[in-house]
DNA sequence: ATGCCCATCTTACGTCCTAAGATGTATCTT
DNA sequence: AAGATACATCTTAGGACGTAAGATGGGCAT
């Protein structure tokens, strides 16, 4: 049987969102070749053309995927190398205007990135384990570190701010801690039970206010992110030299 | 052949060791059932008489694996319930020892977690990943919440506390940001390329100390792990109501 | 000895990735 | 127009994986 020309070619770009969209709609577990062949329309080999590497295709196909969510995390944050609002290393000086803002600029990079995070929940545990960081990222970084050191950090304190923001955005996607929702399927029993041999949990589980269901999990994850967002950001400002006293 | 009654016979302890040892020697992608049968000198089959679970012999082999980690995590921090140093939730009083110490004694449990996620490099990934979470990590939480409460906290800042702590651990065990080693297998021209397309990253790199080689990466991971740690601790410590003002 | 249970192994099936190469289509050469 | 060449896709096949079903043999009570 030839090969049926009527439907559109295949390319790298197509083989890529394909994988993307299963993994988004029925989780990393079903991203395998055969599946992304199926979304295709195509057979599973076929996709060796577009997607050729060394070490395995399924591991490249994720790399790939990691680049693509990298590369949306870059769309999504403010300014970047390029655009007009981005002095250029020549003229390091801290202007007034970002040593006001820094604070903002990073806070809106790191929502944006969790909310790439978030669109795509299979993501960390990928990036996290990714050995070789996609090249974009650097772009991320770049704009990172142009805002603190025109902010007034230095270049070690920018470092480590990079470290901070980065693997708490990497480390709050998923939720380690989420305590049972106690009035789902626990008896009055098992409740007590846990409650006195975790007296401290059990006391602070009756603290939290339950009528919030715009989250699907007890916990208001965004309020907890933004609440250890705030924390690092806050601590960050108490290291900056003052660089605009008279402001 | 009659099965051999000579060697030591299997157990529920020994495959989970078996499976354990796998991950940490070659990396969680070689952990299979053949694999640690075959660690185990016996056949894959056999693993299912000691690990029978819905849904799948290699994710419940997971779990118990994550278990055995938060096991160590456990055995690996500071005072916990059931010692004699740990007061109950009823009486909830601050003492002023724990209110004086509340940050070295969560300082060391984070250090031991981030001790043992190194131990098991694959785990954090794990960890983050397993939807249910180990009743042992209940224990953990308990503590820190009771060190908490018993500094003074309330208990909605404890409950963020958890999420910025577990959150940072998790994050903070696999780096994203590794500054590719300027000095090895690049050329000058590419430098001057990279330098010329992140002009910060470039003076950042810069400015970085090479002569540090305790660290595998260029990085010295521990310190940038304990500067976040203590930007958050110190960030909670500002929220923390004066309980010993006298003092 | 007989029967039973428990621990382990054998076989077999379906799915996975992928190496090797066949097959049809498009493009270029002359 | 006819043949050659390169490209894109599919077919076949092999090895590894998880695991369902059941066979096998030793230990023990009766």
């Amino acid at each position: 049987m030839p090969a049926r020309t009527s439907k559109e070619p295949l390319s790298r770009e197509r083989v890529l969102d394909a994988a993307l969209a299963v993994a988004d709609l029925d989780g990393l577990g079903t991203l395998t070749m055969r599946r992304v062949a199926d979304e295709l329309d195509c057979e599973a080999m076929s996709l060796y053309y577009y997607v050729k590497d060394k070490a395995g295709l399924l591991s490249a196909l994720t790399a790939l995927i990691v680049d693509q969510v990298i590369a949306e995390t870059v769309a999504d944050g403010p300014a970047e190398p390029g655009s007009p609002e981005y002095g250029g290393a020549s003229d390091a000086q801290p202007t007034l205007a970002s040593a006001a803002d820094w604070r903002e600029t990073i806070r809106n990079r790191c929502l944006g990135a969790r909310r790439v995070m978030l669109r795509h929940p299979w993501a960390p545990p990928l990036v996290a384990t990714e050995s070789d960081i996609p090249p974009r990222t650097m772009i991320i970084f770049e704009a990172l570190v142009a805002t603190m050191i025109q902010a007034g950090f230095d270049f070690e304190i920018a470092h480590r701010a990079i470290h901070s923001l980065g693997s708490m955005i990497m480390g709050f996607t998923q939720e380690i801690f989420e305590p049972g929702s106690p009035d789902e399927g626990t008896t009055t029993d098992e409740m007590a039970q846990l409650a006195a041999a975790f007296p401290y949990l059990g006391a602070m589980a009756m603290t939290q206010p339950h009528d919030q269901t715009d989250s699907l999990s007890v916990c208001d994850t965004k309020a907890e992110f933004e609440f250890t967002l705030n924390l690092i950001l806050d601590g960050l400002e108490h290291l900056r030299p003052a660089v605009d006293p008279h402001d």
